[in-house]
This record gives structure tokens, C-alpha cells and sequence, in this order.
DNA sequence: TGAGAGTTTTTTTTT
DNA sequence: AAAACTCTCA
């Protein structure tokens, strides 16, 4: 096989396929195509069917990147038809637990379509757990509970662990809760996050006939990040490598910035301890950025004590230097980020999307967006307000949720009420004693309600709503006989007629259930965002349907799940990006703009507990750095606000002092603006600059001063006033006001003059 | 029970 | 500054 591509060591790596390889992967050192390679060398020269190689992503973006390269390097996996030839087993550990739980979790006594909670499921159930045991939400709080849980089932620990470690009664209280809660789990039918890895480890250690069936089946495994896999990852790839020995991974230290989350990093350092006879290779050379971003890189990254030491290096020489651009607060730093936008596409004709924005909170966004926004700049930011977050989505999530597993009590919570239909708190925690006493689903209790001693009026109104989701369930096609039979009705059986398709189903639900016609009505600006996020999701199952026609609702669910933002970022529009440091992690840009580059903020110090782990937010800085190709910049505020108090100052970050001087070049934004007046060289040429963007904004509008409530001037119509603007670039149309008549006008062409 | 006013908390990063 | 939560009154 042609390996021509790839450097020495790249090569080598690639061709090492009888021990256990550990790759030492610095930034922008071709780690992907490495991988890529491998699989392809696996298929050709080791004569492995590709859906027998395991590779394990640390994005679903990652993942499809993976796929169609090695579809380029495989010929017959590119040529033959998608569904003849399988392809390769590619997907983050989260999907591919997902998928094998979908097949085996009966094994444990779950049923196949549980459903997945996220954070905020987690801790509605969490917290109906204390309730249920009398605890004080105020005194206990219910997110504090999920953190402690999730950090020891990352650990591999449950209950014992939670109660040795605290002192105690807070021990007891932590250990029954958990007991409870897991409980509770199983009880809906739901796997929270951290059991979508636990839950495998589980079978394969109850089950060896399973777990050798999987062994049997893959017959290689990748796994890409190595550095921040955790504790049960760890084990996970152990159950089906350890014997074999036929594992590859790759990793960079200096890269790893999810200790919080439980990523170990003796994983990697270990990694020949578990392997016996793994060899080592250290991809050095880099191929994205510039020798002056990879030695300041290098610089900061080297003072951890806590890391293997490598440097990388470059065939390129010199580069940009780093400016470091200090603004007096968040909005002039905005401003900044503005500026420095519009000189690189204006000045260095570069694209929108060549730029990224970086920084440490997601919260810091909402200043920059602000800016963005008001300067007609088209930016995506990943990340955020999530859409799946938001509470109209979670809503129809929640009716969804619920169709697919009515013992999904948390989903009932939700929505049994929503949109109102008079069954308030003492009717359910009524029914929810009864249910417990009982020991019959939340769900299938709904028809006792008298008996459970509520209110006619309520019991009838619970009946009613049993008998909607019953319906729609029939609809759809799922099994009859309700969530407490046991679950080998299989899905598949959607073909015979009488069931609605997806689409239709859900549109017809949320009709039913009058639910966006209360969000039309409640008549607010915030009511509109709402319906519209609605009409989205709607499309969105769409997409999804139509992208694979045999996806039913519990696939949908599931992909939603576990999509990560940076899944959803569309790299292909051309606009600038906005996220966080963590989501910038194996991307690649030409231009890097970190912001808030403050003591405090970045590094980050929580004011409360825990001091912060310094070296983890150096590496987490060292990826920032290393995410660009070209150009760096970074900006920072002496004042800052923080959650909405008075502004706050603030020192350099250490970080910046970090950098070797003759490596960066400072300015404040006092000076950014003085500048074109001063007759220096750098100056005049900084004035040309100007000249230019002047005469671009003319002629393409697409970085624009016509703000609203501007005055300008038309050739024809003569004076006016903007009131109103839509869409951007050459799209964008102002509403003008001229002399009593409103007119839009496409900004392009209407040839303004700002006055 | 439901709506609206008033109060408190939140923010670290994410599967 | 915004969202989530609590309280009060109809």
C-alpha cells in the first residue's frame, strides 16, 4: 500500500500492526491521517474487513471525518454501494456504547428502547429522589448530587465509595441517594450518561459470551484523544483489546484538558503497563502553524511539570507575530475582536470563516455576539444556550421521550401539565405515592387516580392524557402492550399500514396537544423565538428522516442525545466562529482570537472551593495557541463585568507573561485607534488599510455602518433614516425612512451615503 | 389550580 | 442580566 503520504515515523506507525501502538500525537502533527492510514493498511495489507476495526473518535464530526478519508484511501469501500460493502466502526465511545447497549442491554434487564437523560433530566429525577426521602432541596442541592455522582461512576465507584469518602452523615445521605437514584433509573428505563460506558463493562464482565462476541468482532481498535479517555473508557477498551493486543492509540499529553470530567491521565502514561510490548512513536513534525505560534506554544506548554517531554517543530520559517491587544472593558474588547475581523478579511482577504473566537466561558459570547450582530457580521457560535436545552424543545423532546418509553417519569413530570390541563403538584404527589406503594410505573398509574385519592376532575384529566400518548403510541407503531411487558417486541414492524410517518406524527401531536399554539398565544417577542425553535426541531426530524429512512423516533432520541455542538458547527458556511476553548480542540484555523485573557477568568479561578489545577489551564491555553495556522491573536479587558454586577478589574493573565517577548507584539485599544494619525511606517501602512475598507464597505456592505436609527443619503429619494435591516452581506436590506415613505432598499445597490 | 409578581441563584469547561 | 424558583392572590 502506497504510504507516501505520510512522514517517516507517520509510516512506521502505521506499519507497526503486531504489538500494541501508543502514538504521541503533538498538535497538527497529522494524527487523523495517520489513523486514517492505519485502517486502510489494515484492510489492504492485513486483509481485515473495515467493519471488523473499531475506531473510537472523540466527536461525531471526528468520526465522519474519519469515514469518508479512509473511503478516499480505500477504493473499493469508495466505489461499491454504501450498504454492500460495510465500512468501518467509527463513532465517539458515548455512540458506540449507545449502539451496543441498543443490542445487548436486555442482558441486564433494561429494556432496548430506554431513553438517555442529559444533565437537566438527571437532576429533575435527582431531585424528586430527595423529595421522595424528605430531604431539603435548599440544604442538599440536587446539582451537587449529580456532579458527585457522575465523578464516581466516571471512577468506576457507586454507592460504598460515595459513603467512605465523605465524613459522616453526609456519607449515608450521599450513598442512599445514589442507591435511589439508580433505582429510580432503572425504574424509567433510562441510562444517564455516565451508564452508557458503565453499562457495557457490566455485560462483559457478567456476560463473557457477549463480551466474546464482541472480542470476535473487532478485530482492531483506534481510539483517538487517548489523553482524555476516563477510568471506565479505559476498561472498555481493555475488555476487547487486552487479550488481542491489536490496539493502536493516540494521544497528546500536553493536550489534555478534561481532567474535571475524569479523564486519567495515566491512561496514556500507563499505557504500556496494560499493553505488554507496546511500542512508542512521537509525531513531532507539525503541519499547521507557523514556527512563531509552535514556539510560543512550546514556551508556555513546557513549564508543566507533569508531561513527556516533546517539542514540535516546522519545515515553514517565521510568521505573524502574536499581538496581544488590551481593551479597557468587555464591550471595547468586542470592539477589538471587531476590529482586528474586519482587518484580516478587508486587509488579508481572508474568509470569514479562516477566524475563530475563542474563550474560556461560554458566557463571555454574549458581548462579542452583541457586537458582531450590530457590525452585520455573520458569525455561528457553537455551544451556548443549547438548542436542545432550550425549554420549547425539551418540551416536545419530552412528549417524544415519552412515546418511546412511557416509564420515562421524568419526561411525564414534565410535560403531564404542559400545556395546562389542571393537574397540579398535590394531584401528582398523590399519584406519585400511589405509584410507589404500588410499585407500578408513574405512567400506568395514571389510570387509578381516584384511587390514589385525587380529585375527580384531576383523575379524569390524567386519564385523558394516558389515553393521548396510548394513542399516539399505537400510531406509531410501537408495541401494544404498554412499558411493563417485558421488551422483545422488536421495532421493526413499521411497514404494516396505519402508522404515521415521524414527521406527521409529531406535527399532528403538538397540534393535539395544543402545545405551539400555546406558545403562539402567550404573544411575546420570546413566544416567537419559541415557535420558530419548534418549527426547527420539526425540520430537523425531518432531515434525519430523510437521511435514513429506517431511523425511527428512539433513533432520533438518541442522536440528539449524544450530538455534540461542535457536531452540529456547519464549517462549510463562511462565517466567523465563535465557541469555547474546549470545543475548539482539534480544529484548525488560519486566524486564532482569544479572548479574556485575564487572572481569573483564564486562568480560571472559582471564587468558592477547590483551587483551579493551573497546568491543565496552561494545556488548555497551549490548544488554544495551537488551533491556529497563521496568525494569533489575543485580547483581554482591565475591567470586566460578571454576572451583571459593577465591573470588576482585573490583572494580565499569567499566561501572557509566559509568552517570550520577542515573540509578541503589544497594543491597547486606545492606541488601535490612534494609530492611523501617528506618521509611522507601521502606521501609514495601517492608514492605507483604512482607505481600503472604506472603499470595500461602499461597494460590497458587507462590514457596514448603516446601524439602525443611522442617517444617510439616497441619490433619488434624498435624506432618510434606517429603521430597520435584514439579512447580511450582500443581502443585507434596510427599511429607510425618507420624508414620510419607507422603503427598503438592498443595501448593495442602493448606493448610501452615510452622513 | 393557574398566572403573575417577586425572589434567588447562576457560570467552567461537556459526553 | 437572565433563568429558575417561590410566593401570593384570584
Amino acid at each position: 500500500m502506497d504510504l507516501s503520504d505520510l512522514n517517516e515515523i507517520q509510516a512506521a506507525a502505521v506499519k507497526c500492526i503486531d504489538a500494541p501502538v501508543l502514538i504521541y500525537a503533538g498538535a497538527g502533527s497529522g494524527k487523523t491521517r495517520v489513523l486514517a492510514h492505519k485502517i486502510a493498511f489494515l484492510v489492504e495489507e492485513a486483509g481485515l474487513e473495515p467493519s471488523s476495526i473499531l475506531s473510537v473518535t472523540f466527536t461525531n464530526k471526528a468520526a465522519g471525518e474519519m469515514k469518508s478519508r479512509v473511503a478516499a484511501l480505500l477504493p473499493r469501500l469508495k466505489g461499491a454501494k454504501k450498504s454492500k460493502m460495510p465500512s468501518p466502526v467509527v463513532g465517539t465511545f458515548h455512540s458506540i456504547c449507545a449502539r451496543l447497549l441498543r443490542h445487548d442491554i436486555h442482558h441486564l434487564g433494561y429494556q432496548r428502547d430506554f431513553v438517555i437523560y442529559d444533565k437537566d433530566d438527571q437532576v429533575r429525577l435527582i431531585k424528586s429522589v430527595l423529595e421522595q426521602h424528605e430531604l431539603d432541596t435548599q440544604l442538599y442541592p440536587p446539582q451537587y448530587f449529580q456532579t458527585r455522582f457522575s465523578n464516581a461512576k466516571n471512577a468506576l465507584e457507586g454507592g460504598e465509595e460515595l459513603r467512605s469518602r465523605a465524613k459522616g452523615k453526609d456519607g449515608d445521605i450521599l450513598a442512599t441517594v445514589f442507591d435511589s437514584y439508580q433505582k429510580a433509573l432503572r425504574r424509567n428505563n433510562a441510562l444517564d450518561f455516565d451508564d452508557l460506558l458503565l453499562l457495557p463493562l457490566e455485560l462483559f464482565s457478567k456476560h463473557t459470551d457477549v463480551r466474546d462476541r464482541y472480542r470476535e468482532k473487532f478485530k482492531y481498535i483506534m481510539v483517538d484523544e487517548y489523553q482524555d479517555t476516563n477510568k471506565a473508557q479505559f476498561e472498555f477498551v481493555k475488555h476487547l483489546a487486552v487479550e488481542s493486543c491489536a490496539i493502536t492509540v493516540v494521544g497528546d499529553d500536553d493536550q489534555s484538558i478534561y481532567g474535571w470530567r475524569g479523564a486519567d491521565i495515566r491512561n496514556i502514561l500507563d499505557f504500556h503497563k496494560t499493553f505488554k510490548g507496546a511500542e512508542i512513536f512521537k509525531l513531532e513534525q507539525n503541519y499547521r502553524s507557523s514556527d512563531v505560534i509552535l514556539k510560543a506554544a512550546y514556551e508556555v506548554v513546557s513549564r508543566n511539570q507533569q508531561r513527556t517531554e516533546k517539542k514540535l517543530w516546522t519545515a515553514k520559517e517565521g510568521g505573524e507575530l502574536i499581538r496581544i491587544i488590551v481593551a479597557e472593558d468587555e464591550r471595547k474588547e468586542a470592539e477589538i475582536v471587531f476590529q482586528r475581523i474586519q482587518h484580516e478579511v478587508l486587509v488579508k482577504k481572508r474568509r470569514f470563516g479562516d477566524l475563530v473566537v475563542l474563550y474560556r466561558t461560554n458566557a463571555q459570547s454574549r458581548a462579542i455576539e452583541d457586537v458582531l450582530r450590530r457590525r452585520a457580521i455573520a458569525y455561528t457560535i457553537v455551544g451556548g444556550p443549547k438548542f436542545y436545552e432550550r425549554k420549547e424543545i425539551k418540551d416536545v423532546m419530552a412528549y417524544l421521550k415519552l412515546l418511546v418509553n412511557p416509564s420515562d417519569s421524568v419526561s411525564l413530570d414534565r410535560i403531564i401539565n404542559f400545556p395546562p390541563r389542571a393537574i397540579g403538584d398535590t394531584s401528582m404527589n398523590r399519584l406519585r405515592a400511589f405509584s410507589r406503594d404500588k410499585d407500578i410505573s408513574l405512567f400506568s398509574a395514571l389510570d387509578n387516580g381516584v384511587e390514589a385519592g385525587v380529585q375527580p376532575k384531576q383523575a379524569q384529566a390524567m386519564q385523558e392524557f394516558k389515553g393521548l400518548i396510548e394513542r399516539y403510541r399505537e400510531l406509531m407503531g410501537a408495541a401494544v402492550s404498554g412499558p411493563d411487558a417485558k421488551g422483545k417486541s422488536n421495532s421493526k414492524k413499521r411497514e404494516s399500514n396505519g402508522h404515521l410517518g415521524v414527521v406527521e406524527l409529531v406535527t399532528t401531536l403538538l397540534e393535539e396537544t395544543r402545545l405551539r399554539a400555546y406558545y403562539r398565544n402567550q404573544g411575546t417577542s420570546e413566544s416567537v423565538d419559541r415557535t420558530e425553535n419548534i418549527k426547527s426541531l420539526i425540520d430537523s426530524i425531518e432531515y434525519f428522516m430523510e437521511d435514513d429512512p429506517e431511523a425511527d423516533l428512539s433513533h432520533f432520541l438518541e442522536e440528539t442525545a449524544l450530538l455534540t455542538d461542535v457536531d452540529r458547527w456547519n464549517d462549510s458556511t463562511n462565517s466567523v466562529t465563535l465557541m469555547t476553548l474546549h470545543s475548539a480542540k482539534g480544529l484548525e484555523f488560519p486566524v486564532v482570537i482569544m479572548t479574556g485573557m485575564e487572572e481569573g477568568l483564564f486562568p480560571l479561578m472559582r471564587t468558592d472551593d477547590t483551587d483551579m489545577d493551573e497546568e491543565e489551564e496552561r494545556r488548555l491555553f497551549y490548544v488554544g495557541i495551537t488551533r491556529a495556522e497563521e496568525q494569533v491573536y489575543l485580547t483581554c479587558a482591565k475591567n470586566r463585568r460578571r454576572w451583571g454586577g459593577p465591573p470588576m478589574q482585573s490583572a494580565l493573565s499569567r499566561f501572557l507573561r509566559e509568552l517570550p517577548e520577542e515573540l509578541v507584539e503589544w497594543s491597547t485599544d486606545s492606541e488601535a485607534e490612534a494609530l492611523p494619525s501617528t506618521v509611522s511606517a507601521a502606521a501609514r501602512k495601517h492608514r492605507s488599510a483604512r482607505t481600503i475598507q472604506a472603499q470595500e464597505l461602499a461597494a460590497r456592505a458587507v462590514l457596514d455602518d448603516y446601524v439602525v436609527g443611522a442617517f444617510v443619503e439616497h441619490k433619488l429619494f434624498g435624506k432618510g433614516q434606517i429603521t430597520g435591516r435584514e439579512g447580511v452581506g450582500d443581502r443585507l436590506k434596510l427599511s429607510v425612512q425618507f420624508n414620510g415613505e419607507t422603503k427598503k432598499l438592498v443595501a448593495k445597490y442602493a448606493g448610501l451615503t452615510r452622513l
